[in-house]
DNA sequence: ATCGTTGTCAACCGTTCGGTTGCGGAAGAA
DNA sequence: TTCTTCCGCAACCGAACGGTTGACAACGAT
């Protein structure tokens, strides 16, 4: 699973990987900090800090033996952008397709067949 | 994983899926049409629909034997929502930090410790 | 009534994923 | 130096994923 995109949807498809951003979106957190409220393993934890690091989500300085983990919000875009594109597009179609609605009652169109 | 949100992620993690969704922007069309392009047999890519549906992000109607499939965007801002809300905190995180910052020379603060 | 098309369901297979345990390295504290 | 804390790496396990083949239901066409 190569491209950027798919790193980062697939990352954050897991709740507890979610909430992890959700947090550091108020601060920045060591990985124990991190664990804490959930009930599994650090080294799970560490694991999924992992993925959302491959995704460029976050990054981890050094800072005397602790590794604070730092939110990197540019990613967001690559995925609102994707999003907006063909929600934009859909959006589009219903406009278009409103027009023809509209148009249809006036001007019957014939259904495709050689006209008799 | 029952929750809404890991469902839309997880389906659009996959970058056939996520090839769908961006054909099926433009229109709607049957498992058939959307299976040709993809070196796949028919039945995988009724499976990539199947995901797309359980995340609410397609409906298949009847029609005939066809089962034309229809792009439901709404479920796109389930994503948008949760993902402005923590680029927004990440940012005003950055905004503070520049005002703590700006403040830095002119009034060192004590790093936490009794006062002498 | 039979045939061809369209699509789903079920079973299976290899790989990935989220979790565990166990070990070891890096760096401050004693 | 030795101890302790923080953390990543490797190996393993069960569950889920993406793909296949095979069978079958539904419907239009002949």
């Amino acid at each position: 699973m190569a491209d950027p995109l798919s790193r980062v949807f697939s990352a954050l498809a897991d709740p507890t990987r979610r909430d992890i951003v959700a947090r550091l979106a108020v601060a920045d957190a060591t990985v124990n900090e991190l664990a804490a409220p959930y009930d599994v393993t650090v080294q799970a934890v560490s694991k999924h800090l992992k993925v959302l690091e491959d995704a460029g989500l976050v990054s981890r300085s050094r800072e005397a033996q602790r590794r604070p983990v730092h939110l990197e919000a540019e990613v967001f875009d690559l995925m609102t952008k994707w999003i907006e594109r063909y929600r934009r597009q859909a959006e589009e179609r219903y406009r278009r397709l409103d027009d023809v609605l509209r148009a249809m009652p006036d001007d019957p169109p014939p259904l495709e067949g050689k006209p008799s």
